[in-house]
DNA sequence: AAGCCGATCAACCGCAATGTT
DNA sequence: CAACATTGCGGTTGATCGGCT
């Protein structure tokens, strides 16, 4: 069968856009309207595509469209709502008024991503990267030891208790008992028991969208969580922001006070060569 | 001054979802 | 209901620019 292409593919120009074609296409959408983009281009005098007018005009021609900067209320907003959806830029964008998704993804892979990052934050998961603490002790602990049973044995001393703790509150019950790292069930103590953050490239939908059972089980670790961590901004509207039904409100705000707030930021080096670490 | 390199972002590509006939 | 057309989406590419050597 095969599909057919979108528009000729002789005689259509390619690359970036020139003022004379976006005139073009904006005279021609303020008279007509948008839409129909396949006749478009030829209706417009344009030697472009439908699929490269549609793009032009709603990722940069749309008189909605707000350029510059993005606030820091809209970088919150869009980890907020990536923790929640995951890589589904164009649902983001529908919640970012004058935002496009092309502009939100762009902004994430080059700012944003790098910012979690740097402050210990799994982009993926937005949990924290409890396999990079403390990070350079146990390199050392490598160097100085002879085999890797040993390294085994002191990694328990060497990682912070209290962020061990702290994961282990942030850890579903169901995950923290299936506990797929050996390495941690024969070798820390009982009460610190915790496995390395999953470096997992499953959507984030996926680990977000609790079954009815596991829905159960994650209520008593936030609660905990939430009685003890600071209340949200009051700027910040988690409730229309997080509307979607699969959405975790007590998930939203471990989320909100880990990024707003620098709540586990642990202070990596700034020489410290993150992306050799990324998964990717 | 020239070359290199990384960051940024507009634009493209392929596929999936949705609409229409 | 199937086939085809259209639209939407997410990943990727490549042009451009600025900083550094």
């Amino acid at each position: 069968m095969g599909r057919s292409p979108c528009c000729d593919k002789n005689g259509v120009k390619k690359g970036p856009w020139t003022p004379e074609e976006d005139q073009k296409l904006i005279d021609y959408i303020r008279f007509h309207g948008p839409g129909n983009w396949r006749i478009l281009p030829k209706n417009a005098g344009l030697q472009r595509c439908g699929k490269s007018c549609r793009l032009r005009w709603t990722n940069y021609l749309r008189p909605d469209i707000k350029r510059g900067r993005f606030t820091f209320e809209e970088e919150e907003s869009i980890i907020q709502l990536h923790s929640v959806m995951g890589n589904k830029w164009s649902a983001i964008a529908a919640r970012l008024p004058g935002r496009t998704d092309n502009e939100i993804k762009n902004y994430w892979n080059t700012h944003i991503r790098k910012r979690l990052v740097r402050s210990g934050i799994d982009p993926v998961t937005h949990s924290p990267r409890l396999d990079l603490l403390d990070l350079s002790s146990l390199l050392a602990a490598i160097f100085n030891q002879p085999n890797l049973a040993s390294v085994a044995t002191h990694a328990s001393s060497l990682l912070n208790p209290d962020i061990l703790r702290l994961a282990s509150l942030l850890m579903p019950p169901q995950q923290a008992l299936q506990n797929p790292n050996p390495f941690y069930a024969s070798n820390l103590d009982q009460e610190l028991q915790t496995p390395v953050t999953s470096v997992s490239s499953q959507p984030q939908t996926e680990s977000i969208t609790p079954t009815d059972n596991e829905t159960s089980s994650f209520k008593p670790v936030n609660a905990t969580l939430d009685e003890s961590l600071p209340p949200l901004k009051d700027n910040l509207d988690l409730d229309s922001l997080l509307s979607t039904p699969n959405s975790s409100p007590q998930q939203n705000s471990i989320d909100a006070e880990a990024n707003s707030s620098g709540f586990f930021d642990f202070g990596f080096p700034d020489n410290f060569i993150f992306d050799d670490f990324m998964f990717t």
